[in-house]
DNA sequence: TTGAGATAGTTGACTTTGACAACTGAATGC
DNA sequence: GCATTCAGTTGTCAAAGTCAACTATCTCAA
């Protein structure tokens, strides 16, 4: 079980924001319509078509419940029962041409109240702020969805946030210390820092307009003329598994190609057990282990190279 | 009016939460008290003594409603009428013994069913993630409170979060690009690799579980000896206006005399006010300025010193 | 093909919640 | 000292939510 201040801000949380969902809620009052009607009327529009089930199933309402909403809502000429098709126990449901400007006062209204209470009072740094927060919530609570990886240059803040990331990370899954964090924040300045030729570039991989992981390549350090070095790869644990590793090593490693390096290179630690399959699927051949003691912890560094 | 796509995930989160919080609560349905019984026996139970116009601030219930509720939980010999003192008025509640039975009872389950569902599906990572974005929305959203500001060396991956947060702070309320960050990735990276003597010190000021703001003091670079410089200071602006600054200034400046140096000098952008008469409060004293175009920007760079 | 079991939706009966107005008694302010 | 405000109670009613029984339809496997 999870720690108990952990849960107590949890819970902490739950409460405040019920509270904040009611005051967003009474907003509603004004209308014409009921606060589940509107909800309903809001599912059916983003939906197009649905059946009372979905409904039922997206907004956790009851299937009575809402079946003697639905009647209401078509004796209202609101909803419009379309003839059954396929499977003929469920009934299609949409808007109707007036359902659907209704739709549209409600989430006018919606937006505005949103936009008055959470969101105007706060600066534009502090806006930018709890949107983060929030996407950052539905992304752990909710089911991983279909989505598209986009890999991009990086933003202003995100290195910052990419040392700040991976420092904890590792703090937490490797148990390594702030010396990590000292020597990747030089890592970071030394990759700004370097020109431009030879070629360097780093990606950052965004999911949802998430961080789900970021690389960069640069000349080696010490490495022979015409070598490059794949530095700093990590994704973000909510986002394992979906190929955002590959990506960008695959990324990296043509473009160092494409930028004239004759290899690449790299260096890890073995316990790193995931990156390192990602290498080897990507041709790297392990070159050199060293163990080593650094960031608090004994550690196996391998160099991976890859001839290009 | 703020964005619209920052309004639409707003909305969405306010949806999925809903949804989130319904779910929380269809596990206290096993329980013998209805949902806003168990709401108002938890506020009671928090508040030790109140009165029921409290209960409905705070809980946002019609006072009717929790009126006859509250008759309801005396009857059962949960909640005791204490005897009217003071504003006779209102009516003084408290839970009775067996009414902090049943509280106890409550949150034990409450806890469980908060950290089974949202908690333990995720690792330590994601609920370290989970729980800050809620506190942070927490503090966004919450009337700011009495809170205690504390002063404390920074944890692992805070360097990273300092650099993050101050690069995107100042891109939005100055228009700052990536070559302040570049810089400041610099900055922090030099003062980890400084060595301990001469003194240099970094403080984290926390409120409430949160980064307020940050300093960090070492060996002025190309100043004479016993020169200490004072760098990086910032007040996220969420706790503005409540000393922060101040307090990290004074702590900084004292630190430097009690370490042996003679002066102490900073580097700020006039553009900067409120560091500005932080700096003058404490006793700094304008130097020299000095025109210059950096970070995507035409600044007038200032030098105050202050004699130990 | 057929029959058990699951699913979509409806209907009836009932409780809980929530909203609003009217009222009493006590405090407050000019 | 009188109008106003505030804490709490009571009546009334609509909406929301729960539960069980029922029909029509689909699924799947013996």
């Amino acid at each position: 079980m999870a720690e108990p201040a952990d849960i107590a801000q949890v819970r902490a949380f739950n409460r405040f924001y019920t509270r904040i969902i009611g005051l967003l809620e009474e907003g509603m009052h004004q209308t014409l319509h009921t606060l589940s009607e509107a909800r309903v009327i809001y599912e059916l529009d983003k939906a197009g078509t649905t059946t009372s089930a979905m409904v039922a199933e997206t907004l956790g309402m009851d299937r009575a419940q809402l079946s003697r909403l639905i009647g209401k809502l078509v004796s209202q000429d609101i909803v419009a029962v379309l003839p059954r098709a396929g499977d003929r126990r469920s009934v299609p449901l949409a808007l109707t041409r007036e359902g659907r400007e209704v739709a549209k006062h409600f989430n006018a209204m919606s937006d505005a109240t949103a936009a008055e209470t959470l969101l105007d009072p706060l600066t534009a740094f502090e806006q930018r702020d709890l949107v983060g927060s929030m996407r950052r919530i539905s992304a752990l609570l909710a089911e991983p969805e279909e989505t598209t990886l986009v890999l991009r240059s990086s933003r202003v803040g995100e290195i910052g946030w990419l040392i700040h990331r991976q420092a904890v990370l590792y703090h937490l899954e490797q148990g390594w210390n702030g010396e990590f964090e000292t020597l990747i924040t030089r890592i970071y300045a030394d990759f700004e820092a370097a020109p431009s030729t030879p070629a360097k570039q780093l990606w950052v991989a965004e999911i949802e307009g998430e961080v789900a992981g970021s690389v960069f390549v640069l000349p080696a350090e010490d490495g022979e003329e015409g070598t490059a070095q794949l530095r700093m790869l990590y994704v973000e644990p909510m986002f394992r598994g979906r190929g955002v590793g590959g990506r960008l090593v695959t990324e990296a490693v043509s473009f160092a190609k494409m930028s004239g390096y004759k290899r690449i290179m790299l260096w890890t630690q073995d316990c790193l057990a995931s990156a390192r399959s990602i290498y080897q699927k990507a041709g790297f051949v392990l070159a050199k282990e060293e163990r080593h003691h650094s960031f608090g912890a004994d550690l196996n560094g391998q160099y991976w190279v890859l001839e290009l």
